[in-house]
DNA sequence: GCTTCTTTGTCACCTGGGTGACATATAAAG
DNA sequence: CTTTATATGTCACCCAGGTGACAAAGAAGC
């Protein structure tokens, strides 16, 4: 049989959760969240959903995954008792970037983010939400990089690093996305850490698919092949 | 020669920066930027230092790293016109995670971080900074996980993800730091993206050097040697 | 034009870490 | 105390990608 724990001010302390906010507002925050139990390897959320809530962990620990190209599970993250998670919330129309799932037993308290944001800081969650996202937003681009990284070929990485280029530096052309950057592929390795010559290599093979093509010094590159290569789902985002 | 660009609402608005702040507001902020020219290869700021500036990219190329144990740069990311960049300053007292330096010459606003939160949000500063560092703090241990990975030993990346673990779950102990956590060999590879044979191994090895040793099934590390075996600094945060 | 520097292309060779296949411990279940 | 499942250790083998070395192309300076 499992203890249903008790969540007041004192709790929250003990949990070094909201240090920064006074008794009043915990207390506020606490009357607008749900408790929940949840058992051992049951998925809070999915990548790829839309996010409407905001995580306590209780107690308990909580895994952060993600699938990789060819299938595999990539564990992100481990949660501690009193961290938040399911930050994606805080930014509009953000989908979650990773699945969350029970490691052990836990105990986790849902809030709605607006709920969090307005008896936290005195000020309208859309304002903080687009701050949030103009500033953070860019950050995540890179997690998301990075953690799709993970048991990535080198051929993968590449493709993963070009597209985040061509979404950054890439004007529409007749023949593609046109990257205006003269880009060496040293500067290429150092992206993704790998040596120059295996990316030279690569370079040519996908020049040879034709997901890309170059003129001059200047990358043209076909985003949809690039996804393709990178092994993720064709079209969204 | 180079021109010196303006800088207006207009120009902002161009480079969709800010898109979800009124004239005003952006006005206000201009009043406050100081813009700066930057020449190829200048260092903005380098990784460590305390942050107290947020940098608006106005024009050229900006170009994110850091340095790896083995002492090679990694290319962390490559900012565009409109992006803004050195973000730490959100956060008190939090230092740069990067070095910025110029990829090409540029033209760079940058403001205190307190006038820009601010003028875009109608909060203090304090409070909006302990919320970022309460919700987005912890993506950024993540992402200096995986930004540290890159061009990193298995040995070495078992080492980082340790660190993060100890820090997290970990209790002081007679011994170390014990982690409050069974964790399979399994799950330390999904953790580093490795295969579990080779993270038995590794682990083997790291009892056998002393850098932690193993009560049942739990683990008590010794976060100074870690600290070594990975790489880093030894000391520090 | 020639010279020099940087970038690309292509090797041959080596190594860290993946894979499959086991044996052995340890824990959980009955 | 068995039985069964899950974790750990160890090995032989293979391969993606690192390294060094060098040639060929572009760029840039003179």
């Amino acid at each position: 049989m499992v203890r249903t724990p008790i969540l007041n001010v004192a709790t929250i302390r003990r949990l070094k959760a909201f240090a920064w906010a006074t008794d009043r507002q915990i207390e506020r925050l606490l009357s607008h969240m749900r408790l929940q139990y949840v058992e051992k390897r049951t998925v809070l959320f999915n990548e790829g959903v839309p996010s409407d809530s905001l995580y306590l962990l209780v107690s308990g620990v909580a895994k952060l995954s993600l699938r990789s190209p060819d299938d595999e599970r990539v564990l992100v993250s481990l949660v501690a008792p009193g961290e938040l998670f399911g930050i994606t919330s805080l930014m509009p129309g953000m989908h979650r970037a990773f699945r969350s799932e029970a490691f052990s037993d836990c105990w986790v308290g849902a809030v709605r983010p607006e709920v969090f944001v307005t008896t936290l800081l005195d000020c309208p969650f859309a304002e903080f939400s687009a701050m949030m996202e103009g500033t953070v937003g860019r950050w995540f681009a890179l997690l998301y990089r990075y953690t799709h990284f993970q048991n990535s070929s080198l051929r993968q990485k590449l493709a993963l690093a070009l597209l985040e280029l061509a979404q950054k530096f890439g004007v529409r052309d007749a023949r593609g996305t046109l990257l205006i950057l003269k880009l060496t592929h040293e500067d290429l390795a150092d992206l993704v850490g790998a040596s120059r010559q295996k990316v030279t290599e690569h370079m040519k093979e996908l020049e040879r698919q034709q997901v890309l093509l170059r003129d001059r010094r200047r990358l043209i590159v076909h985003p949809d092949r690039l996804r393709e290569t990178a092994g993720l789902p064709v079209e969204e985002k």
